[in-house]
DNA sequence: GTTGGCACTCGTTGTTCGCGAGTGCTAATA
DNA sequence: TATTAGCACTCGCGAACAACGAGTGCCAAC
């Protein structure tokens, strides 16, 4: 167990390294956090606590480095202070209010993440494949396409180009889609489900035709279960932690790479509120030195999920203050500045 | 008016330069380009050729570095010896037949460009105001929404949803979409213009909603105008020249911001065929310390541009290479390897 | 016009050395 | 017993310096 003592310096070591960037001294400590104590004492209490884990030093007889154990400690004590609230419940709202639907929402959100925080912004959807059916619609195109059409909850609209095994003319068409829209209101799994029987009872020859369009859709919002954007990158110049070039490769990679990024959110966006994922907590080896502050809303199906990415030792309290901002811009109704 | 040989000792640095990036001796040449000549009379050569612009020491007593009017030469010669082919005609085919539409196929193509040239691949569409229309629709989602959808053509699709300023029926909306198909194979610039004459005189009461949808639709061909995929940057990570994060910086930054790339490969992708861009040629004085080779095709109208930017001493033979054949898996049938 | 020779330049690399921040340990202190 | 002052020791960092070598310009000879 720690003493209260052992707790502060934890805390103070966390905080002014994440200030300075160098190895913190027995002595800064002394004279700007624990007053009352020499250097000395905290020398003691510093080569304990490399002991049990919380603290390293790069090199003997350096200075203290936090270890990812004492920024968890640090991350959880602020977390703690946090009114815990629910907010980003509004997120589809938002969606629906925006002009440039679901892309538009999510590019503008981590366009934003990234400008007010200053490290790199992430804004994705997860789950879509459980997001409520609006409308269906098939507009013939010419004698071989038709367009496959889906509006879903949040005014989120797919389309598809359909190659047709034979001709249908728009009214058989427009017959399809009146069926189908019978099923507006469900989730995608359970309309999915509910046509599969349908297609092969009712539909007779044009089952064919369906059974393609409907793989197509599922298609689409497979791919879409990520829909991801990443803000400006070019932040991560001015990050210090950053300067050296193979640390920066490593993030910049993963950040390319959308389907890692994606897993990741998608693992950790499941539980509501705000919380933090510290460098080596990261699935991805290649996140070793940064922290992930992670948000995710939604009510148990199609998820919204918010984060910025950063170097280990960035300014935790400010970014969890932008995402508690951005996230209530999403349930203020209009969401543009 | 350069001699035979000063020629042969321009093309001979910049090749060697190319090679190996270190400044180029009087030295090497002899022995590897100009076996006849000896290392003086080479090094005469060179103090003439850096006199007149084409060659530049870094310190005093130091190989020689090709100017920018060198690599000029060295470029031009080398596109003179290439066939002249037109290839790139078909690619509103190419987009028509990929599974994935206009994104699908850009971003496919720019992912391509980079693994092939291990630089940095971009592909885009200009001037999409003048493609053709094949087919407009209205389709009605609630009382106060309906869905303006624009099916132009090589099967690219644009949606928005609209809000009406009072409910139409959604036989009204077809009615009007059934009027605007009449127009289907003009320019949309055409479309437009007809278009505002006819709803001021016809269209009545319901002006109101189809002039902003117009807008709408104005602003989604402007805003697309500039359809722009970049390729994998992390192939910046391996170019030697980027190695000093200060220019890896410049040239990241640029290529983060969609819109000066976008002003810069409209810039030079007017004309038919392959062009190359070098160092301080390029408007933008980010792109210094890089080269851009790019690639226009279209028959006057609508443009498809493909590039790749890598640095000022790229491989230019090979990315050139990796262009055409890009280009030539847009113009055969289905491009998807 | 071409070439070998030679003195000179200058960036690069490796070495040495002193500085300073910080530590661990010990003995004195409250 | 917990705390503190004192002291010797460690080690990264930056400055200063020297040796190296690739390359040049120039000149005299061919």
């Amino acid at each position: 167990m720690l003493t209260e003592r052992q707790l502060e310096v934890i805390l103070s070591v966390v905080h002014e390294f994440i200030e300075s960037g160098a190895e913190v001294g027995s002595r800064t400590l002394s004279k700007r956090y624990l007053k009352g104590r020499s250097a000395a004492t905290i020398r003691n209490e510093m080569a304990d606590l490399e002991e049990m884990g919380y603290l390293t030093q790069p090199y003997t007889s350096a200075g203290r480095v936090p270890t990812t154990m004492a920024y968890r400690i640090f991350v959880d004590t602020m977390l703690q202070r946090l009114p815990h609230n629910e907010r980003g419940r509004g997120w589809i709202k938002h969606i629906e209010a925006h002009r440039d639907g679901l892309r538009g929402a999510l590019s503008k959100a981590s366009e934003m993440l990234s400008r007010l925080s200053n490290y790199v912004g992430m804004a994705a959807v997860t789950q879509l494949e459980r997001i409520r059916l609006r409308k269906i619609d098939f507009i013939r195109v010419d004698s071989a396409h038709f367009l496959l059409l889906v509006i879903l909850e949040g005014g989120i609209v797919h389309h598809k180009m359909v190659t047709m095994p034979c001709d249908l003319s728009q009214d058989i068409l427009e017959d399809l889609a009146r069926k189908i829209n019978a099923l507006a209101g469900y989730e995608w799994n359970e309309v999915r489900e509910m046509l599969g029987g349908y297609i092969s009872g009712e539909l007779g020859r044009y089952a064919d035709s369906c059974v393609s369009a409907l793989a197509e859709l599922d298609a689409i919002l497979a791919g879409e279960r990520t829909t991801l954007y990443t803000g400006s990158m070019s932040n991560l110049f001015d990050v210090p932690d950053f300067q050296d070039i193979g640390k920066f490769r490593a993030l910049f990679s993963i950040l390319e790479q959308e389907n890692e990024l994606a897993k990741l959110l998608a693992r950790y966006g499941m539980k509501d509120g705000i919380g933090v994922v510290i460098g080596e907590e990261n699935a991805a080896p290649e996140l070793r030195n940064c922290s992930v502050v992670l948000s995710g809303s939604g009510d148990g199906g199609t998820r919204a999920i918010l984060g910025v990415i950063g170097p280990k030792r960035m300014n935790y309290e400010r970014v969890v203050a932008v995402l508690d901002r951005v996230l209530r811009d999403m349930d203020g109704a209009e969401g543009d500045e």
